[in-house]
DNA sequence: GTCTATAAGGAGATAGAC
DNA sequence: GTCTATCTCCTTATAGAC
């Protein structure tokens, strides 16, 4: 593909490796969250050592931050191949689906920003703040169209439904249904987009 | 009051100070969250040094623990004064609005179960699992009542109802809210309520 | 009971050999 | 590029003088 093959190739493999980390990145921070997360648990986790890590990012900070892009990028991508036909709220629902399925599966909360520590180093990061504010602008518009259409509150502001939105990507109602109720991941979501949706009533 | 007032006041006294020790725990917990939490940062808050810290508490996750306690009876107190006439979901909705006020005025979110490292170490505090076991009876049997009533949605089962009550009382919709649309605390108060209740429609 | 000083250990980050 | 070994700083917790 490239006109430079070698080059590609190495890179290529330079890729599948910055993967790999940042798989098992993912799976130490969805465990133990960021504060307890270490570069050594990282490390162990691909087999390699502390010093290698540190070749591919050059700190905890930018490690985490890459893993947090990548998954951002699957919502864009996600958001980008739904079928235009469908009407905003049926949007807003599929992506919260999404974003719960991706969680139970072991990934990443959506917006992990209880922790101010985590949300300021985030805020710092210009690459994710960028792909941030582009999945806001598409779910603010998104909202916005719900809400002429008389599909979501319109006596609700936006920002209150939007903010609300993302907390429910990261709900914590999620993790005690699993350990403590044993629900199936599947009734899990079915329940919670009810919840987000309809509220107690 | 005390057979004892020597005792008493010198009691006292070590009481007037762990409260003023709790109060500077609680605000640089809500600050920084638990694990940025240090006990310098806590006994400079108070005004007092590390080593008086401890004779007080013996530990941080012993510090941490009361402080939640201290919160946990704040809500028991308040729901046991409710008015009894109030029906469930009002009961509901009052608590509700109590724990985002204290949280919006500086105060710890309500369950800050979110980091697993938290929540472990909440989990062996036995006293702190009383209360909120305790409040979870009451809590669970006022959703029940109001699901009997048809106040409630009855085709959501009563744990996803009360999980998610929970996770509004610590719901990040309200910093955003705070932080970035600079709404004042009755409004965000008003609409959360509002969002929980009804939902996004 | 309060302080100064310090132990003990963890974790991010790097030096330098290969 | 990868590793072993190490540096450095920070934080919990305590020893010991007053």
């Amino acid at each position: 593909m490239s006109i430079f093959p070698k080059l590609s190739f190495k890179n290529q493999a330079f890729k599948l490796r910055e993967s790999a980390i940042l798989d098992a990145a993912t799976a130490v921070l969805s465990n133990k969250g960021y504060d307890l997360m270490t570069m050594d648990d990282v490390a162990g986790a691909v087999g390699i050592s502390k010093p290698s890590l540190y070749k591919h990012f050059k700190s905890k900070e930018e490690l985490v931050g890459e893993a947090l892009i990548r998954l951002l990028d699957g919502a864009l991508d996600y958001v980008a191949g739904l079928d235009a036909a469908l009407g905003p709220v049926e949007k807003l629902a599929a992506l919260l689906e999404w974003a719960l399925r991706v969680r139970l599966e072991g990934g990443l909360p959506f917006l992990p920003s209880t922790s101010p520590h985590v949300r300021d180093m985030l805020m710092r990061n210009l690459k994710y703040m960028m792909k941030v504010l582009k999945l806001n602008r598409q779910l603010e518009a998104l909202v916005k169209q719900g809400q002429e259409q008389g599909l979501l509150n319109r006596d609700l502001p936006t920002d209150v439904i939007l903010f609300s939105y993302y907390a429910r990507t990261c709900d914590p109602a999620v993790e005690y249904l699993q350990n403590f109720s044993k629900m199936a991941p599947d009734d899990i979501v079915r329940h919670m987009l009810k919840v987000s949706f309809e509220g107690f009533r």
